[in-house]
DNA sequence: CCCCGATGTTGCCAGTGGAAACATCGGGGT
DNA sequence: ACCCCGATGTTTCCACTGGCAACATCGGGG
């Protein structure tokens, strides 16, 4: 009844010691040879699953997108306001994951697998673009669904490379809870349409 | 007459090649070694200029703050919308070291000539919050500094990354301009108060 | 004038990605 | 029930890289 023939499922194995490392020490000390050792096979095992570096790497960044895309889903459920800041605490809560998704670097960009669960992710963030567009709530699609996107992207990106704590802005924000962060940051792009009390707004996030 | 003894400015030429390597096939394939090659030196001259490949890329991160800080102020002279949209032509016009500034990764974090150089960068970029702040335009500065510096730089994040392309977000943006588009995305966070007609608004950047 | 530090070279080692040839396990077709 | 064959894993090899130590060279300043 194993899973596989003699590792036990190697393959989960290593996506979650691509997690523990990319987290711990950086994707540059992500090693196909370091993650065999730490599960105790040969060196060439995985590639057996992954077929290179890259391979490996893009199938992390696919697991990725599947599991943002569902959080986006969840937090679309409410609001788009919500849905922004369950992109932030996604990056948060798999700092891991959304560094290696958006890295573009040593990723198999045109793997099937990966552009299908991309989509996944930007069909969320679309569909709720367009939902307020039907509302009436924005005057400029385009510029809301990219200033939006851009907004928690960037704030994602600047708080889980640490540029939010090196910087003197850090002056600025004693805000210590990157979501509520999120949701005042958030607040500034659609305060008036979609949201009058962004601090109180409930959610059903795990 | 010469610069240096016996290269010439191995140092000078080392960033150039660096600059062309991120931006051709990106920062995993720089290599103290090929670099060397290229520049017609043996493969351990790059080290009595960096120490090590973290040394070069942190020198070359140093640079490009450097840079931005320059860019960023020509922007604040004109509007806080102007140096938001000086921080993503930055990115835009030079990629490379955009790319490595916010890596974080194989960087010397705690260089001495590399924290001065992005110290440069926040302070112009909290300098021109305060001036929001003091002529009333904001209510709250820490939301409007954190929301407009994620805006720009998760934009410029994404543009380079090439997820602006490969999204079905680009089904709403036709705009090839990404200075035009990062000033209708911007304007959306400060339309109201900063600017009237960012369209417009006159420029003084190069 | 000559010493010495900046600059560059040669040789070495360990770690890595990748490929080929080989071994093993066990499910499925017969 | 048997055995073939593909999935999984191993062994062995190569080229490239970062880093270190010992050495060579250049040329400005004491």
């Amino acid at each position: 009844m194993r899973e596989t023939y003699h590792h036990g499922d190697l393959r989960r194995r290593l996506l979650d010691l691509t997690a523990e490392t990319v987290a711990g020490r950086g994707v540059s000390e992500v090693s196909l040879r370091s993650l065999a050792r730490a599960a105790g096979v040969s060196h060439t095992a995985p590639r057996n699953h992954f077929g290179s570096r890259a391979g490996l790497l893009t199938a992390f960044a696919t697991e990725g997108h599947l599991i943002l895309a569902e959080r986006l889903r969840e937090g679309a459920a409410t609001s788009f306001l919500e849905t922004g800041v369950a992109y932030v605490e996604f990056a948060s809560a798999h700092p891991a994951h959304f560094a290696v998704m958006f890295s573009q670097e040593d990723l198999v960009v045109d793997d099937p697998a990966f552009v299908a669960a991309r989509q996944q992710t930007f069909g969320v963030l679309c569909a709720g673009v367009e939902g307020l567009q039907d509302a009436g709530k924005v005057s400029d699609a385009a510029a809301a669904a990219i200033a939006g996107w851009s907004l928690v992207h960037g704030l994602a990106t600047l708080a889980l490379t640490g540029n939010l704590d090196a910087s003197s802005v850090r002056a600025y924000v004693a805000e210590p809870d990157l979501s509520a962060l999120a949701r005042r940051a958030a607040s500034m792009l659609y305060g008036s349409g979609t949201t009058a009390a962004p601090a109180a707004a409930e959610r059903k996030e795990v």
